[in-house]
DNA sequence: GTGCAATACATCGTTGTCGATGTATCGTCG
DNA sequence: CGACGATACATCGACAACGATGTATTGCAC
């Protein structure tokens, strides 16, 4: 399970776990949901469908076409929920610092469903988040966007930091409501 | 060249462009550059060593090594130079629409000489981040951050959005900057 | 004096990625 | 009715990613 196909696979069983779908409306939704920044090509998704198959976390059923070929009804079985829950509580070191594929651990959070488990989730980024880290050092000092001449390096430190702020701030309010759904 | 290569490779020929380094010391920096945020483990740098030593790109001299093992200096040919240009002149789709690959992208820019040639590829960012996508649709019509009801699909949006904005100030500044250089 | 970490590079095997290509059906436009 | 695009899935081959493992040296701490 490399560095992507995991991203793939918790999509495939997020969208699955709303509906049962085939494989061709999986790959517009995968396309709609990361496709602008990353896009999947069909000679993955496909394999990727087989594994999980194979590893008896969906199910298919051959239905007669509506509109053309015959589809491939994909439906989580149980364990495919329980392997969903498992990667959504758990998630790998990658999937909290790789923005790309922290979105896509957000986008399917709430199929976990204590709130507690989604906010130890959330804590994990925020963690990440909150470690004085740059894209450029002084020996081992982090430098920020002040301190490079670059401008284009400076973009990188302004952006990454505009992000960081806004997405601490999205943490902190979420995990307030988070908590007080706990507590209450 | 698939996905990561590229800007693993864009990565080592702009650090080879400042100066000669050993492919330890070019881990580092590589680690340093992104990898708080997408780790490279040593067993994909050193391959892709020599698939730009093998492609005229870069040469190696080895030195006796001045803490251990023999060191194996790396520097830019003239081919290299030439081709961390085009690379960083001309990029793919994905180096513009993905963040961790943009950021590469922006690492080096400052090697291209021309502030026109820069500006044409700020540009393209830029177009990227005006056109209006999301990562969840109603039909075809992209959502916004108020319309989605999951506050986990709703941060997404709101980071995205301060995200974007932030670099689309940044841009419009820099290309200011840029053309009047241009000009003047 | 010996284990351990850091330096420095290499190889191997498994697995994932993706472009190219193939197959088949249906609807529609001309 | 013939081309074309959308729907729907599949296979193949080349290549990239990476964990595991190996090799060899230096220096330091215990």
């Amino acid at each position: 399970m490399r560095h992507n196909a995991a991203m793939l696979e918790l999509a495939i069983l997020g969208f699955l776990h709303d509906a049962p779908l085939h494989g061709y409306e999986l790959r517009k939704r995968i396309a709609a949901l990361t496709g602008h920044v990353k896009p999947v090509a069909e000679s993955t998704l496909y394999p990727a469908i087989k594994r999980l198959e194979k590893a008896g976390l969906l199910a298919r059923r051959t239905q007669p076409g509506a509109g053309a070929a015959p589809r491939h009804m994909l439906t989580l079985t149980a364990e495919g929920q329980a392997e969903l829950r498992r990667r959504l509580a758990h998630p790998a070191d990658a999937d909290i610092t790789d923005e790309n594929r922290w979105f896509t651990v957000l986008a399917f959070l709430r199929h976990l469903e204590e709130p507690s488990a989604q906010a130890e989730v959330l804590e994990r980024r925020m963690a990440f988040l909150r470690q004085p880290s740059s894209f450029f050092y002084e020996g081992d000092r982090p430098l920020r966007a002040e301190e490079v001449d670059d401008p284009f390096r400076r973009g990188i430190l302004t952006v990454a930091r505009a992000t960081s702020q806004a997405e601490l701030s999205w943490l902190r309010r979420t995990l307030d409501t988070l908590r007080a759904a706990t507590d209450g």
